[in-house]
DNA sequence: ATTAGCACTCGTCGGTCATGAGTGCTAACA
DNA sequence: TGTTAGCACTCATGACCGACGAGTGCTAAT
C-alpha cells in the first residue's frame, strides 16, 4: 500500500487535531473540521489503511485514532511545514539574549527559560563543553595563612573556583610563581589538551613540586569532569503538569526524577547531530521513562565548532513545527550571544 | 474543660496512628492498638471532648478523627518525646559532613540531601547570610585586552565571580591598583557594613575614578543582593510524591511551584527564631500554598552568630519527633563543619 | 471509487445498592 | 459519677447496571 495525497491529508488532520485536543480523533470530526471534500466513511477507509501502515493507532476498539510514534516521525519528516515565530516572540528572544549578558552561566539559564516560556514544554540545555574551550589561566589568591582560592578561567569565562589548603610557609609570591608555572605550560591549549597534559608532561615534570601545585592540578582536573563539563540547565519543569497525558502522578514523578539526574539528561542530549534540528519521538528515545515524550534538540556553535546542546521535552503529542521554530531561532540567538560574550 | 492524662494519651494515640496511616482513626482502633484499659465507648467520649477543644477534627460526619493544626501544635509543645537518631544515622551524617568538604556551597547541598534522605520530606536550606560574613578582598584578573574577571572573596569563601568590560588602555598594573584601593577600604568589614560604605564614603571618594572601579563596586553590590544572599538549596523535592495527601496533581504542582520560587522559601524560613528548633504547622504558615504542610526549621551558627537556616517541609501529618531529631543533629554537624571550613 | 445505512463496540456518566467503619445517644451498671 | 454495652444512624467507597454517544467495520447501493 502506498501513501497518497489524501492519506497524507488525513494523517495531517489527525495529528493536528490530536495535538490540540489530546483526545482520540474520529472520522466525523475530520470530515467536519478539515474539509477534504469526502464523507466520514471514506475517511474511515483511509484511516483503516493508515492504521495498517502503522501510522496511527486505536487506544481501544472502536475509539478514535491517535498518531503512533511512527506517525509522528512521518509527520515531522514529510508533512510538517516550517512555521516561523511571531515577530513579537523573536523580538523578545533577541532582547533577552542580548540583555546585559556577561556570564555564560546566566546566558544558559535565560535560554532554558525562553524555551519553556515559548513552548510550554520543559527545556533542557547543555552548557558549552568545557573540553572544547581553551585554558586561559589559573589564579591563586591567598585568603588566610593556610588557605587560598584557586580560580580557573577559560575562554568561556570562570569555570571553577575552589578553596585550597596550603602550607603556612608559602608566601603570596610563591603562589604567584606556582600559578605562573601552570599558566606558562597550559595557556591557549583546549581543555581537552590540558587534560592530556595533566597526565603526561606536566604531571611528570612537576610531581616533585609542592602540594599546592598538585592541588591546583586536581581542581583543573575537576573542572574537566563530567559534573562540571556541560552543566545541565532545566527550565519550566513544572510545565509537565500542563499536559493532560501527565495527569497521572506516577508518570510525573518518574519524569521529574529523570530530569533531576543530570547525567541522564546529558546522555539523552548527546544523540544530537552536529547540524540541524533533531527530533526524537517516543520510543525512539533510549530511556524508557521517556516513552511518552518527544524531544526537539539542536546544537549551538561558535565559529563552526559545536559548543553545546539546547532542547525541549514534551509529550509525543507535541506541536512539532512550533517547537522546531523555537529551538532553531534560539540556537541562532545563542550562538550570536556567545560570540559577543566570548569576544572572539 | 481541662486536658487530663487520659485525654493526652488519646490525642497522642490519634496523632501517632494518623502519622503512619494517613487515615482518619476511630475509637475502636485506638482501643485495640494502644491499650489504655478502657473501652471504645469511653474513648469516643474523650474524642468528643478533644474535638470540642479543637485538637482533633472529623473530615465528615461519623468518620474517624484526624488531628487539627492546633492538635499538632499541642502535641509538639507538650506531648512529643524527644527521639534520638539511630547511631548509624548519626554516623552517616557526621561522615557526610566531614567528607573532604572545602566548599560552603557543596556543604549546603550535602545538608539538604541528608535531610531529605533521612526524613523523606523536602529539605530547604538557606546558605549563610552574605551580609554577616566579612569582606576579604576583591581580585581583578585580566583575561583579554578588554575583559577582566572580578572575584569577591568573603570569610565564607568565594561568593561572586563576574566578567567585567574594561577600557583597553588599562594595564594589569592599573587593575592591581584598583583592587588594592578597594581592598584597603573594605577588608575586615562585614558585608552589611560594606553595603553601607558603598553608598557613602567609598562611592563618594571614588566617583571620579575609572569605569572599572564602578563596575567592581557594582558586583560587590550584586553579591549583596537578595538572589545571592542566602542561596536556597532544595533536596528531595520529589519526596512530595511519597505522601498520600499529595496524590492530587494540582497540590503537587502548586507546592513545587512555591519551592521553585526561592524568594518565597527564603521568606518562609525567616520566621525561624535564633535558638532552638522551630515548628510551623499547617495554617500557622503565612503562605496559603502551605496550608497542608508543616515545616521544621532551625538556625545554624558560627561562634554564636546566626549564619543561616535549615529546615524541611512535609505534610502536617508528619513524624515530628524524628524531624526534630534530624534537624537538631544536623544543625550541630553543620555548625561544626562550617567552623572547620571557615577556619576561625 | 464513493457513500449511506446499520449493527456493533466500548468508554463515560449517573444512579442504586451493599458494605463497613465510625459516630452519638441512651440506658444500664459499678 | 464515671464507664460501658447496645443500637440506630451517617457517610465514604466500591461494585454494578443501564443509557448514551462517539466511533468503527461491513455491506450494498450509487
Amino acid at each position: 500500500m502506498q501513501m497518497n495525497d489524501r492519506k497524507q491529508k488525513v494523517l495531517w488532520a489527525i495529528i493536528h487535531d490530536y495535538v490540540s485536543t489530546a483526545e482520540p480523533v474520529g472520522s466525523r470530526t475530520i470530515a467536519r473540521k478539515y474539509n477534504l471534500g469526502v464523507s466520514p466513511a471514506t475517511i474511515r477507509n483511509e484511516m483503516s489503511d493508515l492504521e495498517e501502515l502503522g501510522l496511527i493507532e486505536q487506544p481501544y476498539t472502536s475509539s478514535g485514532r491517535i498518531p503512533s510514534d511512527y506517525g509522528y516521525r512521518y509527520f515531522v519528516d514529510c508533512l510538517m511545514e516550517r512555521k516561523a515565530l511571531a515577530a513579537e516572540e523573536l523580538r523578545i528572544m533577541q532582547q533577552t539574549m542580548s540583555d546585559r549578558l556577561q556570564e555564560v552561566d546566566y546566558l544558559m539559564q535565560q535560554a532554558s527559560a525562553i524555551i519553556s516560556q515559548l513552548t510550554n514544554y520543559t527545556a533542557v540545555v547543555l552548557g558549552p563543553q568545557v573540553g572544547k574551550t581553551t585554558f586561559q589561566q589559573i589564579q591563586l589568591i591567598p585568603i588566610m595563612p593556610t588557605k587560598a582560592v584557586a580560580v580557573i578561567i577559560t575562554s568561556a569565562g570562570v569555570v571553577e573556583s575552589k578553596i585550597l589548603d596550603i602550607p603556612e610557609s608559602l608566601t603570596p609570591e610563591d603562589l604567584q610563581q606556582v600559578s605562573a608555572v601552570i599558566n606558562e605550560s597550559l595557556r591557549g591549549l583546549t581543555m581537552n589538551q590540558v587534560r592530556a597534559s595533566l597526565c603526561h608532561e606536566l604531571a611528570e615534570t612537576l610531581k616533585k613540586q609542592t602540594q599546592v601545585l598538585s592541588q591546583s592540578l586536581e581542581i583543573i582536573d575537576e573542572a574537566l569532569h563530567a559534573d562540571n563539563d556541560e552543566r545541565v540547565y532545566l527550565g519550566g519543569t513544572l510545565n509537565i503538569f500542563k499536559q493532560p497525558e501527565f495527569k497521572d502522578v506516577d508518570k510525573i514523578q518518574t519524569l521529574l526524577g529523570i530530569l533531576e539526574q543530570h547525567h541522564t539528561v546529558r546522555e539523552l542530549l548527546h544523540h544530537t547531530p552536529e547540524r540541524g534540528v533533531n527530533i526524537t519521538i517516543g520510543t525512539e528515545n533510549k530511556h524508557e521513562g521517556f516513552r511518552n515524550c518527544s524531544m526537539v534538540t539542536a546544537t549551538y556553535h561558535l565559529d563552526g565548532e559545536v559548543l553545546g546542546v539546547i532542547g525541549l521535552v514534551g509529550p509525543t503529542r507535541m506541536e512539532y513545527s512550533r517547537s522546531v521554530a523555537v529551538i532553531e531561532s534560539l540556537t541562532e540567538n545563542l550562538s550570536f550571544a556567545l560570540k559577543r560574550i566570548l569576544n572572539r
